[in-house]
DNA sequence: ATCTGTTATCTGTGATCACACATAGCAGAC
DNA sequence: GTCTGCTATGTGTGATCACAGATAACAGAT
């Protein structure tokens, strides 16, 4: 294979929009977007793993990724290194590596996590959210309710509803730190949520979490932060109950 | 330089006691650790960051890092790839690697998130503690007030005692992601805790952390959860407060 | 003296090679 | 048939090389 450029960004950067006064180019030029290929994996393999196309305990080879991907091994092992460190991954003691198994007492132990982070997160977000970010929230939760309203609803497409409602929230919270250790636990708990949500007649779960998500907005436009807080701790409980109630965890 | 073998332990694990029964063998030699030279690296840069070593701002290269530990630029470039995915070190869009600045918010954003996970830890911690794990988080309790009470007290050594304190505390919960996270936050914070410890008459805050320690052990022996956490949020906003009013921090 | 365009050096990124360890498959002994 | 020891293959890990881009030093023009 010949050595192949880093992708320096698709070359539509620079659209230039004709009507500017003839100050200076600098202003009209995008900030150009740096993306190493180390990048792009990372970016692919969370995305794997946040959708639940990687099963728990599935092992994955570096030189088998690289194969796939089209690249040496070299970012693979950056990127795998990467999601190792904050847990999405795991090596094992041979060396091999794989997406790790949910036992059930860490499945508590992150549900616990989530309820203080991600609710410290909706409480943040009552307070600080700009009115177009709750709007933003309401039109994820509508979303959610129509696409359980459908006679035949589609259970990924409610899975991604559900999490692109969460997120809305959690960015409106002004607090990109946080932000990024909830990603970080969603990156870890993923394949167990879509996996259930996969299986599962998961109609009653559904709609109880359209009641937490009602009782969300409602806090959100009264700038309610604790009863925000505790409509996303309810729901967050509440969904770890329903699959903590299926046995599908091991020990 | 020659090809180094990657360091399979010191040799000294299979250290025989002799006064056995001659059933097997098996049973007598203690499992073996795997220690990667990114693994080693990481450690010390963990370490280097947590003993705050390395302040706000500077500037890393991969070359000179190897080059001063004495191994190719590899293990170091894994090492650094899992500390900026934990936010430890950052990479800058020119990509240079530099410890990261703290700026004032995102300085009060990790105490927020310090408050709720370590509040979570601490009151867990009340809880489910041994007998055992108290008493070594009282052990660190005297060992910091010993220190705060010579007459030249050594703030580096008390900085330290405070640590074992904390993370004695946390490995009581029994929560082996939440402490896993923790450590992520001290990661962050470590470079301007240190670096503040070192230059200020610190002679207060110290008083006032006493304080909160005291508390906090005596939560501890009531197995009283919501006072533990009290006492540990009290402490962490305190300490928060006296690093925000000296005015080191940009923004 | 200040600015601009060029050049030299250095740094991160990716590819490729080398090696130690782990696992699986297989042959031979009991 | 079951177990032991060997061999072959594949894996992660580390070293080394190659290259693109960034920074800084410098020369020349204004």
């Amino acid at each position: 294979m010949e050595h192949k450029t880093p992708s320096t960004g698709d070359g539509d950067a620079g659209e230039v929009r004709g009507e500017e006064p003839a100050v200076t180019l600098d202003a009209r030029v995008g900030r150009i977007v740096r993306q190493t290929l180390a990048d792009q994996v990372y970016g692919d393999l969370k995305e794997l793993l946040l959708s639940g196309r990687a099963a728990p305990g599935e092992r994955f080879t570096l030189r088998g990724l690289a194969a796939a991907i089209g690249t040496s091994a070299m970012p693979v092992r950056e990127a795998v290194s990467r999601l190792v460190a904050e847990n999405a991954l795991e090596v094992l003691p041979n060396r091999a590596v794989r997406v790790p198994l949910m036992s059930r007492a860490r499945f508590a132990e992150l549900r616990l996590i989530r309820t203080s982070l991600e609710g410290l997160a909706a409480a943040t977000a009552a307070r600080e959210a700009t009115d177009d970010e709750i709007a933003e929230v309401i039109r994820c939760e509508r979303a959610f309710a129509a696409e359980r309203d459908k006679k035949k609803p589609d259970g990924a497409a409610a899975m991604r509803h559900n999490k692109d409602l969460h997120f809305a929230l959690y960015r409106a919270a002004h607090l990109p730190t946080l932000m990024g250790m909830i990603e970080g636990l969603w990156l870890q708990i993923g394949p167990v949520l879509n996996l259930d949500f996969r299986a599962g007649p998961e109609r009653v779960r559904q709609g109880e979490a359209h009641l937490h998500h009602a009782q969300l907005v409602a806090a959100l436009k009264a700038r309610d932060s604790d009863a925000a807080r505790d409509a996303l701790v309810a729901d967050i409980w509440s969904a770890g109950d329903f699959i903590l109630s299926r046995d599908v965890l091991p020990d």
